[in-house]
DNA sequence: TTAGTTGCAAATCCTTTGCATTAAG
DNA sequence: CTTAATGCAAAGGATTTGCAACTAA
C-alpha cells in the first residue's frame, strides 16, 4: 500500500480543523494555516483534507449550496445548515444505522450509509430577522 | 408579483423532467431538449429547471460528488445514490417531517426540513463487482 | 536514495449571469 | 406594447490535477 508522510503542512491542516467547532470550509482552513506557513498552497490544504479523511482522521462534510466543510468529530452524525448565513452546526441526534438496512430492502441497494442534514435559521439569523 | 410565461423552452424541460424516473442531471435533460429543440441553450434549461423547481413543479435533489438531479416527485422523500455509477433512485421510506422539531430542539436552530441521502451500491454495480 | 508531497498554475466541472434580441400575453 | 425569457458566451466558485522541485523516511 502506499506509504503515508507526516509532513508539516499536513499537521498543520489538522490542527486547524481540530482548532475549530464551526464546521470550516478548504478555505478558512486555508487561512488560517497561511497565517503560520504564508508559502502553504491552496492545492496542498485541500489535498490533505483528502488525506486526512480518507484516514479518517476528520470528517468530509458535504452540504447543499456552497463548499464542503470539515469537522473535528469523526463518528457518524448529521448536521444542520442556516440557510441565511451558512454556518454549520452538529446536530444531537442519535445516528441510526439500523436505516440503512431498511433502506437497503426497499431499493435494493446495498447501503453503506446515509447523510442527513437539516435546514433552517440558527439562533443568530432568527434575531436578525426581527430587527429588519 | 413577478408573472411567468409559459414559453415553449419551459414546457419542453418540464416534460423531458417528467418522462423520466432516473432523477436526470442538467445536463441529461439538455441532452434530451436539445434533440426537439435544437436551438434551446443550456442557460434556459438550467433557468427553466430553478423557475420549476420554485413553482413546485419538480424536485431539485442535491447529491453528494457529482452535479444536481431533478425528480418529477414533487413530494419530499430521500434518495439513495449508487457510489459506483452515481444512479440515484427514491427511497421508500416515509419523510419524518417529526425529525425537524427534535433537530430544533437540540440545535436551536428554526429548522424547516432535512434532506437524506442513502449511499451504496446499485443491484447492477453489485453484479458487476462479481464479474470484475 | 526514492517515492510521497509540495507549490504553482492551469484545467475541470457545474452552474450562473450580462446583454442584446426575441416572443408571450 | 412591455417585459419576461432566450441564446450566446463569458464569468464564476470550488476543487482537482500535471509537473518539476523538494523532503521525509
Amino acid at each position: 500500500m502506499k506509504q503515508r508522510r507526516n509532513t508539516q503542512q499536513r499537521q498543520l491542516v489538522l490542527d486547524a480543523v481540530r482548532a475549530r467547532y464551526d464546521h470550516p470550509s478548504a478555505d478558512t482552513i486555508y487561512t488560517d494555516v497561511v497565517a503560520i506557513d504564508p508559502k502553504i498552497s491552496r492545492g496542498t490544504v485541500y489535498r490533505n483534507l483528502n488525506v486526512l479523511d480518507e484516514s479518517g482522521e476528520l470528517l468530509h462534510v458535504k452540504v447543499p449550496d456552497g463548499p464542503d466543510r470539515f469537522d473535528l468529530r469523526t463518528e457518524p452524525h448529521y448536521h444542520i445548515l442556516c440557510s441565511a448565513c451558512g454556518a454549520v452546526a452538529d446536530v444531537a441526534l442519535p445516528y441510526s444505522a439500523e436505516l440503512d438496512a431498511v433502506a437497503a430492502g426497499s431499493s435494493g441497494f446495498h447501503v453503506t450509509r446515509h447523510y442527513t442534514v437539516f435546514e433552517g435559521l440558527c439562533p443568530d439569523c432568527q434575531s436578525k430577522k426581527h430587527v429588519s
